[in-house]
DNA sequence: TAAGTTTATTGATCTAGGTCAATCATTCGC
DNA sequence: GCGAATGATTGACCTAGATCAATAAACTTA
């Protein structure tokens, strides 16, 4: 149920099948979501798989998954043509950029209701998928205020 | 001194030789300042520039600057090596990905005064470099508690 | 179905940081 | 040097969201 444990290094990237994880950080007890990742996208914490570094969040199964691992081993052997693992690994740094500015730029921006209203707009599957506690975590509020927002847009 | 204007898609990454330049978003009149970079650093907005869409932030020198700047073109003509160039961005990539996280992580889990004592702690000749309202609005508050913050740790 | 657990809602407070406005300090041009 | 900007500090308030505690729904499992 736990894919990557707080303190190891990662050295390993999940490709996820089928189901939910997410990664959590610990904030004194409390935990706060970073992100959530589901069907066919990559699972690890790349943060410490980069810079071979301890993770400093947990990386854990909402649902049941099938997930597909590569190993940084596996990764290197997986073909002896360089260039090609430059380019797959540039896509998904990229791909990771992307997300990770996007949520930076609405913690920076945005009030609490617009990032609620964000996230149902943007990805309304998973807002149905998780419990609303999860939610607010992910949108780095207390569960109370999901829910007073959502009262409020009713 | 402004180097990539709002709106426009920017085609183009900036090597810094000297200098200092800021990305600032624009919050309905107020800039609020997702990052700086300096000497030896690139600066663009790598967003727009890997999407293709309008830029939403500007980015603008701080203090007189020379910067070499190499256009989209220019790069895919520097190299006839592919695989060089996919090494290299995959590089410039990773850079941005991991500053990007720590930025993140900080502002969902430490507080204005946590946020701004790691700053000072991290990178003090850039506190000393910049007023202290463009810190602020890096750290994402308004000068006067930066100035609180400030008399508090006295 | 009832009992027990987990999640969500609601209300009454509290607090970090924001806002507004008034001084101070500093720098800069002249 | 003296004003005029520009930047920083301080004080009195205000507000978004947190906290705490008590219900109320919604699932479980038997």
């Amino acid at each position: 149920e736990v894919f990557i444990e707080e303190g190891e290094i990662c050295h390993k990237i999940g490709f996820i099948e089928k189901g939910l994880l997410m990664c959590v950080y610990n904030k004194d007890g409390d935990e706060v979501i970073d992100e959530f990742s589901y069907e066919n996208n990559f699972i690890a914490d790349y943060y410490s798989f980069l810079t071979h570094t301890p993770t400093t969040k947990e990386v854990r199964a909402i649902e049941e998954s099938l997930i597909h691992v590569v190993t940084r081993a596996g990764l290197e052997n997986l073909s002896s043509n360089h260039s090609f693992m430059d380019r797959l690994i540039r896509k998904i740094n990229e791909k990771l950029f992307l997300r990770t500015q996007l949520r930076l730029k609405s913690l920076m921006l945005d009030s609490a209701t617009k990032r609620y209203e964000s996230l149902v707009a943007d990805k309304p599957n998973l807002a149905q998928r998780i419990p609303q506690y999860l939610i607010a975590s992910y949108l780095n509020v207390k569960p109370e205020t999901v829910s007073r927002i959502r009262k409020k847009n009713a």
